[in-house]
DNA sequence: ATTTTTTTCTATAAACCTATAGATTCTATA
DNA sequence: TATAGAATCTATAGGTTTATAGAAAAAAAT
């Protein structure tokens, strides 16, 4: 294969097209679960054409992971970046989260099922982006506690971990009960998190 | 296979024995990922003979999920028949999900992460006694009303679901970080799960 | 000690899966 | 319209996997 050839536009929209259909199905299936003829029946192409677009199986999950992570933490940064108050920063951190389930084409789902069926050194590559996604949401945690909103005492890295599992389990929760509804997650979600289940106390 | 030697003592033994080997070959590298090659090894037998135990990889993985489930059932009603105050209940229960990651042959791991895989059918099975354990810890919530503990507007059921992912996150960390230890975790998770993150206004 | 029953093994059929090579069709441009 | 290059297809090698059948070994019963 000419390496130019991955400079055309078709070539970049097929990609971007096996890349969601990778997504889709290793959602559905799980990594081993699925094949590449799976992939390939999904976007419409016969199974030995996927080999034009990815260099192997592992290498599909790579880039299905890397797109989400990329996805999310550009998010993520915007929403950072934001001049706002907390309650509204986290809100829209945890809508984001969650609707990147429903929308991203399921690529997040596959990045935090499935990831540990790639290669160590590949799984690598994407802690780094990983961990600076939950080091944003740790500075969102970290200004609630300057700004007078959270407890001084909150442990902000066990609570971004905390956080960012509860919204995997709900938004797992949201690809499978297509009932639940986002917003109403959301503010669940929020609520539990600031306010715990305890009686406040006056 | 006479149906009647599935009764004697060693058939029970090497059943149990294989359970528990598909358990840990199934939390290592998923349902999918592993063969029932990889079991039997595990066990010491020839990849055939596993098949005089489970009559397809398919049942195997039903039988990890319904003695994970059975065990974890079982233990939440010892910890919910008990005469307790909610704190002590609910650092019980947290504390007997975690650990059972790390000991339970990570049977409960494997339930959660795998039991997609099944047939419809079959999952169902699982569903009734998988709601009968998140029945039991929204009990305790609901206890913990009355007593006066928790508050009175708590959706104790969206809580109880949350505190399953919270500890399902947790405890796949537990299984994947030696350094962190169970009683950090369990008294973390009660923390941030009883007083959430806001600043508690008196 | 012999027979019966249980347990394990060997060997293999049949299906499936990844990845590659080379032929073919499509597309854009000269 | 002819041609180059891109995109897809067909066919297949080489490997793995599940599940089964029948032989062999081990254990239990007579």
């Amino acid at each position: 294969m000419n390496p130019d050839s991955q400079n055309t536009p078709r070539y970049h929209q097929q990609h971007q097209k096996a890349i969601e259909a990778a997504a889709s199905v290793f959602a559905e299936k799980g990594y081993h679960g699925a094949s590449t003829q799976d992939i390939a029946s999904h976007m419409g192409i016969r199974q030995g054409s996927l080999y034009y677009y990815f260099t192997s199986k592992e290498a599909a999950l790579e880039e299905v992971c890397l797109a989400a992570l990329r996805d999310y933490v550009n998010q993520m940064e915007q929403i950072s970046k934001q001049v706002q108050p907390l309650k509204e920063k986290l809100t829209a951190a945890i809508g984001a989260h969650l609707a990147s389930y429903r929308s991203n084409s399921e690529a997040l789902k596959v990045h935090n099922e499935q990831r540990l069926y790639l290669s160590e050194e590949k799984r690598e590559k994407l802690k780094t982006l990983g961990s600076r996604y939950r080091q944003q949401l740790e500075d969102i945690l970290i200004e609630g506690i300057h700004s007078g909103v959270l407890n001084k005492s909150l442990d902000c890295h066990f609570a971004a971990l905390s956080l960012i599992g509860l919204c995997n389990y709900w938004g797992a929760m949201l690809t499978r009960d297509p009932k639940l509804t986002l917003n109403e997650i959301t503010s669940k979600c929020m609520h539990f998190v600031l306010n715990g289940c305890l009686r406040q106390i006056n």
